[in-house]
RNA sequence: GGGCAUGUGGCGGAAUGGCAGACGCUACGGACUUAAAAUCCGUUUCUCUUCGGAGAGUGUGGGUUCGACUCCCUCCAUGCCCACCA
């Protein structure tokens, strides 16, 4: 027989289903709840790759399921398509980004639908379009009204010889990818969004995205994640006065630790080479040597200053401060393990119990005072003791433990007025300018009269001028475009010049979920009637790479945007699956690694339901699969399997009467044993689906249910009719051409995708009789079988009767009985 | 260096603390065929075996338990995210 025809039954099917515009998402009504389910959109890179096909197709089943289970569905679809990629490709080919961008979303777009996921089309976006970027812009002056944006000094990666800033990948080894040539540091005013005043409320927000009943909520690895990140620690200020000759200056130097039990083994102090203090606590006769540090701390690149592995460098300022506790005089030091936007940017420096301090006092010959004793006793030879113990040479701390002290301390400090315990976070707030062409122009002016004024928001979109060169060098293109650069001041008139960075391309996806409810609103971002339909997300979808930064820069404009009074949630997403990475020897498969497999070269040879079954079969969604195409023709074995029930019982009159005959030696099953596994796949197929996201396991009991039909003798009663329509229905989120076809074949007049979800009989998926496994202090010694739900008595005495028959006899002092499972004999 | 995951046959993987290896791939044997493909029927963790079976086995080493792939601790390896976070 030969196989069945997917070029044929897979155009029949996106011809119907488009023609009856079958994805477009309904209207939700009190009977039809709304399901929105989201699927992380792509950057239009060229072509899918598997990473994609195995994002869109989990995304697919989801709806596809949830459509027939009585939920009115948005599955929407767009393209992230800002971003540093189609400027490369710009100055490698002298064209112009939009271009690139375009030809590729055309492509994709084209693999997408021959996919046949089913996205309401309707609602596709660009966030490269000004129709999308102007919200940015609106957006970005609303946060800027409020005081959430706004500008202050920060360091970029900068190419002396190309006279440009260089993006993080753009630096090889420290040096530029074009000419070799070693990056440094340059200090550049740029826009901040303040997403540290949210820092509480993106940590206590985890509250409503922990799963609970009812509620599948994110994983709980992605909250840990970004519990991290955020960063929340409790610690303390400490303020350390400056001195000058021994006498104190009126001065004091603020340091934030989270160790305020270890103050009185503080030593030394450190702070970043940038610190505001440093001039001022320089002593003439040091200045030479700190400027030159300073020199060399700014002339390294982010990554070399950053780099592992490295030797601590540093220099003495010539001062000292007093230690508040003990009165001590410590010398002050400058080094750039010390970060400037990190606490207050300077640190007390406790070699004896922090280890990049005391490499430091090692280093420098600085002295080293233990304050904490072990429990041990023992003090580790040659490095830091960073454990917990009880306090020593600690005035009257002495003898308290370690955990205590923490607070005690802190404590006292505020009583004397010399510091107080603090909260801090590790979240920095977020550095949105980038010194591109290709993404969202900031909508700012510079006014000599006026200062920073932004467009009017009538006046948007500020859009991308095009007549601009891509050569890689010198300033960014959008300074050269002089008649986009000079316009009038918004406020005064007079001659103002445009901000020329563009906005950070998490920008463009930190909302764009919102603007699904709503795309072509040109009054809104997206109409809050809309947004409360639709909004939270029900599922998200999308990589684990994400579990930080996008996760928690959404969850941000969110919160900012329900203060806005946008939305009336509180959260964006309320339940995340996060999907592994597909991999192919070892690493994620990327265009510049050369390792991708083209999603295009299986779908010809085996068609996309194949396909889609193939990568979700392959692995649980939530790991990491490595690529292998071993498994695909059992794939196309299994569905030809399936097409072959199909064929038969659609068949002629004598085909249908056609009894199978199982070849010799193979198990048969009677009709009451194919009509519970029947139940027995709904079953586990819809609870797969619906509570695990196990797609995999639910593929392998369809596969278990095909195999059963196999097995009965008397294909074509209504027993095998109904075992292989079930198979089409619960085949049809996989793989929905095909089930489609055989759903018509069997002589239904309704299309499957509009017929409702099959139901489990659970009375029907009982077995009457259980095999018991029966131990013998914990191994398994014999296999029982019993009527399903035997008295315990009953099942003690038939594993005893059993174990005899094969010579074991014994006098147990213990028995554990799990009922229809297993009896254990201990101690005998 | 930190955070988060993962580790089970030749391979992908399955298993509410209760039969380890479901389902699928590969390989091997058989049926059908002039032949091949397709299909169908078997075998396929390892070691030993008197062919009845016995023993070992889920990265390493320990622990809890009548019972551990599953829970706890140690270490090792791999992947992802971050980068000296006081």
């Amino acid at each position: 027989m030969a196989s069945y025809d997917f070029k044929g039954i897979e155009s029949k099917w996106q011809g119907e289903w488009d023609k009856r515009r079958s994805f477009a998402a309904p209207e939700p009504t009190p009977e039809k709840p709304p399901y929105f389910l989201l699927v992380m959109f792509p950057y239009p890179s060229g072509n899918l790759h598997m990473g994609h096909v195995r994002n869109y197709t989990i995304g697919d089943v989801l709806a596809r399921f949830h459509r027939r289970n009585g939920r009115s569905v948005l599955h929407p679809i767009g393209w992230d398509s800002f971003g540093l990629p189609a400027e490369n490709a710009a100055i490698k080919n002298n064209t112009n980004p939009a271009d690139w961008t375009w030809k590729n979303i055309d492509v994709m777009r084209g693999q997408l639908k021959s996919m046949a996921i089913s996205y309401d089309w309707d609602r596709e976006i660009a966030t490269c379009h000004p129709d999308y970027y102007r919200w940015n812009q609106w957006l970005f002056i609303k946060m800027f009204e409020k005081g959430l944006a706004y500008r202050k000094k920060a360091a970029v990666n900068w190419c002396e010889t190309d006279q440009t800033v260089l993006a993080n990948e753009q630096v090889h080894d420290g040096k530029c990818w074009r000419c070799d040539n070693p990056v440094t540091q340059r200090e550049l005013s740029q826009w901040f969004f303040k997403i540290t005043d949210y820092a509480e409320e993106l940590l206590t927000g985890h509250e409503q995205l922990t799963p609970a009943p009812g509620r599948k909520g994110w994983p709980e690895q992605v909250l840990t994640m970004q519990r991290n990140w955020i960063g929340k620690s409790h610690g303390a200020h400490v303020d350390f006065a400056a001195l000058a000759d021994g006498k104190k200056t009126g001065d004091s130097i603020r340091v934030f630790t989270t160790r305020p039990d270890t103050l009185f083994g503080a030593t030394f102090m450190v702070l970043a080479p940038e610190h505001p203090l440093v001039d001022q606590l320089t002593t003439p006769a040091q200045k030479t040597a700190v400027d030159a540090y300073r020199v060399k701390a700014k002339s390294l690149s982010k990554i070399a200053r950053t780099a592992e592995g490295r030797e601590k460098t540093g220099e003495f300022t010539g001062s000292y401060a007093e230690n508040p506790v003990n009165g001590q005089p410590v010398p002050v030091w400058i080094a750039d393990y010390v970060l400037t936007d990190y606490g207050t940017g300077a640190i007390m420096a406790v070699p004896a119990h922090d280890q990049r301090d005391y490499d430091f006092a090692k280093k420098f010959g600085l002295k080293i005072i233990q304050v904490i004793k072990p429990a041990s006793g023992e003090m580790p030879e040659g490095r830091a003791f960073e454990a917990v113990g009880t306090l020593i040479n600690s005035g009257p701390f002495d003898g308290v433990p370690v955990e205590e002290a923490q607070k005690t301390v802190a404590a006292w400090l505020e009583t004397q007025g010399k510091g107080k315990p603090t909260v801090t976070y590790k979240l920095r707030d977020w550095l949105l300018s980038r010194q591109r062409y290709w993404g969202t122009p900031i909508p700012m002016v510079y006014c000599d009269g006026c200062g920073i004024v932004p467009v009017k928001t009538t006046e948007l979109p500020v859009r991308l001028p095009t007549n601009v060169a891509f050569t890689g060098t010198g300033a960014s293109p959008l300074a050269q475009a002089a008649d986009w650069l000079n316009v009038p001041c918004p406020q005064c008139g007079k001659a103002g010049r445009r901000e020329t960075d563009t906005m950070d391309t998490f920008v463009d996806s930190s909302w764009y979920y919102a603007r699904y409810v709503d795309p072509k609103n040109t009054a809104l971002p997206f109409a809050k009637k809309e947004a409360d339909k639709w909004l939270p997300v029900h599922q998200y979808v999308g990589g684990s790479e994400h579990a930080v930064m996008h996760l928690i820069y959404s969850r941000f404009f969110h919160k900012v945007l329900r203060d806005m009074g946008m939305v009336s949630c509180d959260e964006p997403f309320s339940s995340l699956l996060t999907q592994g990475m597909v991999t192919l020897g070892g690493s994620a498969m990327s265009k510049s690694k050369g390792n991708v497999v083209d999603p295009n070269s299986v779908i010809d040879t085996y068609g996309t339901d194949t396909c889609r079954l193939f990568i979700l079969f392959a692995a649980p969604p939530s790991q990491q699969l490595e690529w292998s195409d071993k498994q695909i023709e059992g794939i196309w074995r299994f569905l030809n399997r399936f097409w072959r029930l199909v064929e038969t019982l659609s068949g002629s009159d004598e085909t249908r009467a056609l009894k199978r005959t199982p070849g010799d030696g193979a198990e048969t099953i009677d009709s009451a044993e194919l009509v519970r596994r029947t139940h027995v796949a709904i079953q586990r197929v819809t609870s797969d689906i619906d509570v695990d996201f196990g797609f995999n396991t639910a593929i392998s009991a369809i596969m278990e249910l095909v195999n059963s039909i196999y097995l009965y003798v008397d294909l074509g009663d209504a027993a095998s009719t109904t075992a292989v329509e079930t198979a089409a229905h619960l085949l049809y989120p996989f793989a929905p051409h095909i089930a489609s076809e055989a759903w018509e074949r069997l002589g239904h007049a309704t299309i499957l995708t509009e017929t409702p979800w099959p139901k489990a009989d659970l009375s029907k998926t009982v077995s009457s009789s259980v095999e018991i496994v029966v131990q013998v202090n914990g191994k398994v010694r014999e296999r029982i079988r019993m009527a399903a739900g035997a008295v315990e008595e009953a099942v003690k005495a038939e594993a005893l009767a059993s174990l005899e028959k094969k010579g074991i006899t014994l006098a147990p002092k213990r028995v554990i009985y799990v009922p229809n499972k297993l009896v254990n004999f201990v101690g005998n």
